[in-house]
DNA sequence: GTTTGACCCTCCCCTCACGGGAGGCTTTTC
DNA sequence: GAAAAGCCTCCCGTGAGGGGAGGGTCAAAC
């Protein structure tokens, strides 16, 4: 019988941590001496506690361990464990390394830009957008659409947040543009006014603050993003105007935008 | 100006993670009501956001963060955290690729062999071993070398763990073998018997919990695993003898020994 | 003007696998 | 017999929030 400090030399553990797994009923001492509270081992607990410290090191939780030690469970069941860890182990480096690989990518961006592009992946709200469609020749040209929507919105108009929708994918002229409004419920409206839901999708999204004079080069760099990161558009390209003045300035420096692309790994 | 749970759904994140941002004075609120304590939001605020939460996806901790988004960092200085961060990632991605391996193996082993078979990687703990070196023509036959030990060490002898030492590689016949006692401090001996450090070493740890009569397959399998995990002998091998009786019985169920192999990476 | 329901606040406890330390017994050693 | 080492329990801390209690505030609907 050794002392909780001469074992926990034996297997070269902390006492700290041999207490625990006493109090996690992982691995109790052979006796504990009533009056004083003192722990006593033996050696021939050495092998339940290297199990544990084995088991530890492919990933499970204490929980997990003390249940896969618990008597009554088979070979088969012990495997069945296992296989789930390493599905789970097998994600997890799949994470890391392309967590990695985003580390890289930025400093290759640092040093090749001067600055990082603050691209997030995330899902986008769903909502409804109240819009009109028409085809313009030129980005800005797509404010002359707006009027019909908030026509129709009245009052409610204040509620909602602007947004514009690219139909197109990139062509110069004849550019299919989607005026709308978004809204967290249905609206009712008549034609040429639609409402129709915009679905949570994977977006990537930029929050650009700065004037609309600059969206060319925003773009320019998103598409380089996109192209370096591997993500892919996979629908018509959204602008949301966060924060916008009345009436719309062109080179309004406090204005902002979140752009969101549609995307899909490639 | 937006309250926070609007703002929490145009960044989609939760309000919980907004509030603790700004106790963690990484984002505050653009105003604060005094009477009520209610935050409000600017959507200028966002990219700020946005730059956490990419930093915080590339692994940073929310307190490098926070030093990384002070005024007057350089983007020298954030390319050096950049690289440190990979560094960082690098070994994180071989360890989690290394459980992954270990894992595997494991499946492998039990659906090869029955059962795991556990073997600890650890630090040994440094020790004084007091001892005499023999010639031998078969294992037990080192019982033998153990009483001028124990002669010498008289009443000492029971504060100590009787060890085994092997020089020999693996050959039939002449085992260079070392019978002595551990201790955590020198002993003052005579020639023959020895007292010399025993440093630490990394060594794969195996724990047997039975009668010594099955020491053959055990190191058999002991050998298949480190051919398995790529770990090489890189010293002679110890027996630790944790529990045994006097006299030294060789079918007794009851005796635990840990063998110690020294190794390292091939 | 009131009411209702949504929104927001602070405060406290929980996670997981321990580590650090305080304050006080017990065992071993000289 | 005394000093030193060993051991005990209890409490607090970690990081990045989540869950919930209890209570105040806001905006729209009636």
């Amino acid at each position: 019988m050794f002392g909780i400090g001469e074992f926990s030399r034996l297997a070269r553990i902390s006492v700290k941590t041999l207490r625990y797994y006493d109090e996690a009923q992982l691995l109790q001492p052979a006796y504990v001496a009533r009056e004083t509270g003192y722990r006593y081992y033996r050696a021939s607990q050495l092998p339940r506690l290297n199990r544990i410290l084995i088991l530890k090191e492919l990933g499970f939780s204490l929980e997990q361990i003390a249940s896969a030690l618990q008597q009554g469970v088979t070979q088969q069941e012990l495997q069945g464990m296992l296989r789930l860890r390493r599905a789970e182990q097998q994600t997890k480096v799949e994470q890391e390394s392309s967590r990695l690989a985003a580390i890289e990518l930025m400093i290759e961006q640092i040093a090749r830009e001067g600055t990082p592009l603050e691209v997030v992946i995330k899902e986008s709200a769903p909502a409804w957008v109240v819009s009109v469609r028409g085809i313009v020749q030129s980005y800005p040209e797509i404010g002359r659409l707006y009027p019909e929507v908030y026509g129709q919105l009245g009052a409610r108009a204040m509620q909602g947040t602007p947004i514009a929708i690219w139909h197109d994918n990139g062509n110069q002229a004849d550019i299919q543009a989607e005026a709308g409004v978004l809204f967290a419920e249905p609206v009712p409206v008549s034609s040429p006014v639609e409402c129709h839901p915009l679905p949570a999708v994977r977006v990537a999204s930029f929050v650009h603050h700065g004037s609309f004079q600059q969206f060319k080069g925003v773009y320019e760099r998103l598409t380089r993003w996109m192209e370096d990161t591997g993500w892919r558009p996979s629908g018509p390209c959204r602008e949301i105007y966060l924060h916008i003045g009345n009436p719309v300035n062109q080179d309004d420096e406090s204005y902002v935008t979140e752009i969101q692309f549609p995307v899909e790994k490639a």
